[in-house]
RNA sequence: GGGCAAGUAGCUCAGUUGGUCUAGAGCAUCUGCCUUACAAGCAGAGGGUCGGGGGUUCGACUCCCUCCUUGCCCA
């Protein structure tokens, strides 16, 4: 313990040291030929543009805690990292830094473009995970995978094909979620619904050569040139006479037929609605049902097209204030309405969707989804909180197919060929395409021209992460390490990240991915928005990391975070600041001062009187057998925490025992041993056993608290730099090291030491003043206890002198009553008798109160029948005590009052 | 509209299968302390009819019903 040890915890320094060290000692690598049990993670991997966000943290930290406990427990550790190629974002980013220049990507050609991607990436795609390392992170980065690397790229291909072959995948004309900004397809999952103030536009549809007409209601009046028909419900008598007939399309002037749909809702609108299949879900469907043709009449990037004759090439949303215009100059405006309703949102450009009929492939989800559902019902997986399973299987019974293909350059390209005259087939290559046609070597083909959904990556990650390959069954890694142990994630992609996952890989190897799912709280700042870029409602993680510390933020995220509940923390965007972060500073530092205590302690030792191969405790002190005993009961239940995915009480539990217990009792009574004490084999016998407490206190923080914990094993424990903290066993509590009679015993000790000091304040005397007091035990046990434990409650509760039982008690005194047992704190000085007759009587009505409630619950007769033997002597000792204290504090009040007359 | 959460001290939250709780903690507030590990600290104090109403029970913060409020997901 040579170094010099500062006088609060500063943490810059210390964390890159021990990061680089233990990159450096290869603890974070996995080896899948160790003989030890496996324990694994996969790390959901970021975008690779991403930066670090809160969210994150959250979330790589309670992977860390079980990765850095598990390990600690002797299991074969492997956490795989990675990241995610992020399709669109990606390539959007990459097409604006161009922009820049002036460049577009089709300036570049595709080929080109994707070269310049991959700059991109090489420069800027690890940061993310260079930020995690600050964290702390203990990942397996010789691990770390790419979704567009070449073996994860080779099986995305290859489960295409594969999926293709069994008729899993297909290609249709659907109606899509169309983003006219990316021009691109989005998944159900990219679309965010708002609620949105619009108008509900009532057109004239006029009967052919009629002055008659249709009212039909719709907030779309720019789609009636895809009109192809009006429906309304076969029931609704208004219309029932209609059906069949035909009307006219107002400005298209093409003659439509009136069609009867249940769709077609009587209360909404008129009761009539037009269908126009190429532009809305719902009228597609309807569509398919009539056999309707399908006009499409808005070109992709959300001007409309040609079929609309003096509208082509004008904005989709400028058009319709157009239109309106002039039906209104025709006449065929019959009234607007105020309408709000919901509309679908690009989470990535933020622009309005465009429900849009074009050529997409599909996977089938159903066959798929079946074997998966009865996984999750039957736990073989089970989800943190459980709660999450109903949302999942409700997703599951209604699932609908997938949308793979997207109309980007940045991804998997979909492994199709077709030939000029249109047939196809999916393939590792082109070689393989014509073998499979039958064709030729020198016939062309022609690759489909879209990328895969990033998820269709994603889906693959455990055995890519694995380096899985197709019907690869002597794959080390997938043996030692699938199913992976735990994921740990947002809930917000249930649907498409983690149920796909469990999905593919039973589709594929026929085991779960994973065996167990914490879903995180959601981070939210104090008005209970969620922290997000676009709000700039977030201060820079790094920031907060390095104002606080690694291990301070680690700490309070987890700390404030309950399972299935969100966090609320009060951020200062502007200062870059989050206060509560103070929580974990402020422990951390305490952990730091108890160390430092020990080690002053230590070095402080005479070892020239020392006998230090005496190590075993002659005789424990009270204090001693107490805080063992609390340090396993705290251990018993962090395991069990920690098992149960009760993270926030873990943390709770190790603020508690760590400060309250080791610091406020147990040092303190250490320190009252030392100032008791000259002989030096003693303290040293103390300051060690302190000091092997302390080391499985290090232990047990080291998962939420790498680096400080790290840092001051080294520095108390004088460990090598190869040597580290993550490879010592972690504590297990034993039940037979605790009592619970020493820690209720030691609990009436600490109520006394309490209530002297509050006897003290009421009656302001300043804390140089010792006094002393008299106390009064009717138990044989408890005396005993304190009579050796005099000195310390002396110490603890600024008593010049201790007395037990004492015969006499002087008459100048202030009284109170805790557990049966009698305090008398003698005073220097006048008693204020008016106030301590009234504090007296407070009292006495407290328990009077008490009391009286607890009768009634004695004398009922229901009450003695019904319940526990247990609760019913509880209820009875409680009495007795009560009534006990009562008669114990009137005693002292008649003598007071005695004084007074 | 359907589903899922949640409403406990000024704020953020604990409170396991109903009784060992006379409902706790941290922050904030107030009062005293530079007590030789820590003022990022120590000691003490105040603050709650556990969202409203009803029910089950000997007994409800805890279970059931209903209503109100908030958040999230889906349509």
């Amino acid at each position: 313990m040579e170094h010099e040890i500062s006088k609060s915890y500063s943490p810059e320094n210390i964390e890159l040291r021990w990061y680089n060290q233990w990159l450096e000692n290869n603890i974070f690598k996995a080896d899948e030929k160790s003989s030890k049990d496996s324990y694994s993670i996969l790390m959901p991997p970021p975008n690779v543009t991403g930066i670090l966000h809160f969210g994150h943290v959250l979330n790589i930290t309670i992977q860390d805690i079980y990765i850095r406990w598990k390990r600690m427990n002797n299991f074969e550790v492997c956490w795989f990292p990675g990241t995610d190629h992020a399709g669109i974002a990606t390539q959007a980013r990459v097409e604006k830094e161009l922009a820049k220049e002036g460049i577009s990507r089709y300036d570049l050609g595709r080929e080109k473009f994707v070269d310049q991607v991959w700059q991109w990436r090489e420069k800027y795609g690890g940061i993310i995970l260079e930020q995690m390392q600050k964290l702390g992170v203990s990942a397996d980065w010789s691990r770390t995978l790419f979704t567009m690397d070449e073996s994860a790229s080779n099986l995305v291909r290859d489960v295409f094909i594969k999926l293709f072959d069994e008729g899993l995948i297909y290609k249709g004309k659907r109606i899509i979620n169309w983003s006219p900004l990316s021009q691109t397809a989005l998944s159900d999952e990219e679309v965010e619904y708002k609620e949105v103030k619009e108008h509900l536009y009532f057109l004239k549809y006029h009967f052919p050569n009629s002055e008659e007409h249709l009212i039909v209601a719709t907030v779309r009046p720019e789609t009636i040139f895809g009109d192809v028909a009006v429906a309304v419900n076969p029931n609704d008598e208004r219309y029932k006479h209609l059906i069949g007939k035909t009307v006219i399309v107002p400005l298209v002037n093409r003659e439509i037929p009136i069609i009867a749909d249940e769709y077609a809702d009587p209360v909404f609108g008129t009761g009539c609605v037009k269908i126009t299949p190429a532009h809305d879900p719902n009228d597609f469907q309807i569509g398919e049902r009539h056999n309707l043709p399908q006009i499409n009449s808005i070109n992709p990037d959300g001007t409309l097209n040609e079929v609309t004759g003096e509208y082509n090439g004008i904005e989709r949303f400028r058009a319709r204030k157009l239109i309106v215009v002039k039906l209104e100059e025709l006449g065929l405006l019959s009234k607007v309405d105020d309408y709000t309703h919901n509309v679908g949102f690009s989470q990535r450009g933020g622009e309005v969707i465009e429900p849009y009929l074009s050529d997409q492939w599909f996977v089938k989800m159903q066959p798929l989804a079946e074997k998966a559902l009865n996984i999750v019902k039957r736990k073989y997986i089970r989800f943190y909180p459980n709660h999450w399973v109903k949302t999942f299987e409700h997703w599951m019974e209604n699932i609908r197919d997938w949308c793979i293909s997207r109309q980007l350059w940045w991804g998997h390209r979909i492994p199709v060929y077709y030939t000029e005259d249109g047939s196809f087939v999916a393939a590792k290559n082109e070689t393989e395409a014509r073998n499979k046609l039958n064709l030729k070597e020198e016939v062309p083909l022609r690759q489909d021209e879209d990328v895969l959904d990033t998820w269709f990556s994603s889906w693959l990650w455990p055995l890519t992460t694995m380096r899985w390959q197709m019907n690869d069954n002597e794959n080390e890694t997938v043996m030692k390490f699938l199913p992976t142990d735990l994921l740990v994630t947002a809930p917000d992609i249930i649907f498409f990240w983690v149920a796909r996952m469990i999905m593919a890989t039973l589709y594929l190897v026929d085991e779960l991915p994973f065996r167990e799912v914490y879903f995180t709280s959601t981070i939210r700042d104090g008005k209970g928005r969620k922290l997000s870029k676009s709000l700039g409602n977030s201060p820079d993680p790094l920031n907060i990391i390095a104002k606080y510390g690694s291990d301070a933020v680690r700490f309070t995220m987890v700390y404030l975070s309950p399972l299935g509940q969100d966090i609320k923390m009060d951020v200062d965007v502007k200062a870059q600041d989050i206060p509560s972060m103070e929580i974990g500073r402020n422990f951390a530092n305490k952990i730091w001062n108890a160390a430092r205590f020990l080690k002053l302690k230590y070095e402080q030792l005479d070892f020239s009187n020392i006998n230090i191969k005496f190590d075993a405790k002659s005789k424990f002190s009270f204090a001693d057998k107490w805080i063992v005993s609390k340090l396993h009961s705290a251990l018993i239940r962090v395991n069990e925490s920690l098992d149960n995915y009760k993270l926030n009480e873990f943390t709770k539990l190790i603020y508690d025992f760590i400060w309250k217990d080791f610091c406020d009792w147990y040092l303190e009574s250490v320190k009252v041993a030392f100032s008791e004490t000259s002989n030096e084999q003693d303290k040293f016998i103390d300051i060690t056993f302190a000091l092997s407490i302390f080391e499985d206190i290090l232990s047990l923080i080291h998962p939420v608290m790498p680096f400080i914990s790290e840092e001051l094993w080294h520095l108390l424990f004088q460990k090598g730099n190869v040597e580290s903290i993550s490879k010592r066993p972690f504590p297990k509590g034993y039940k037979i090291l605790t009592s619970e009679t020493v820690e209720n015993t030691f609990e009436i000790i600490q109520l006394t030491v309490e209530e002297i000091r509050s006897l003290r304040s009421s009656i302001e005397i300043p804390p140089s003043v010792s006094l002393p007091v008299y106390l009064n035990i009717h138990n044989k046990d408890i005396e005993k206890a304190f009579r050796s434990i005099q000195k310390p409650i002396a110490d603890l509760a600024k008593c010049s002198e201790v007395n037990i039982n004492s015969a006499q008690i002087p008459k100048n005194i202030i009284t109170s009553v805790i557990r049966d047992i009698e305090i008398s704190l003698v005073l220097d000085s006048k008693i204020d008798l008016d106030s301590e007759i009234k504090r007296l009587e407070k009292e006495i009505s407290r328990l009077s109160n008490n009391i009286q409630s607890t009768e009634k619950k004695l004398s009922n007769d229901k009450f003695l029948a019904n319940a526990n033997p247990e609760i019913i002597n509880y209820e009875k000792e409680k009495l007795t005590n009560m009534i006990s204290s009562r008669d114990k504090v009137q005693n002292n009040l008649e003598k007071i009052k005695q004084i007074t007359n």
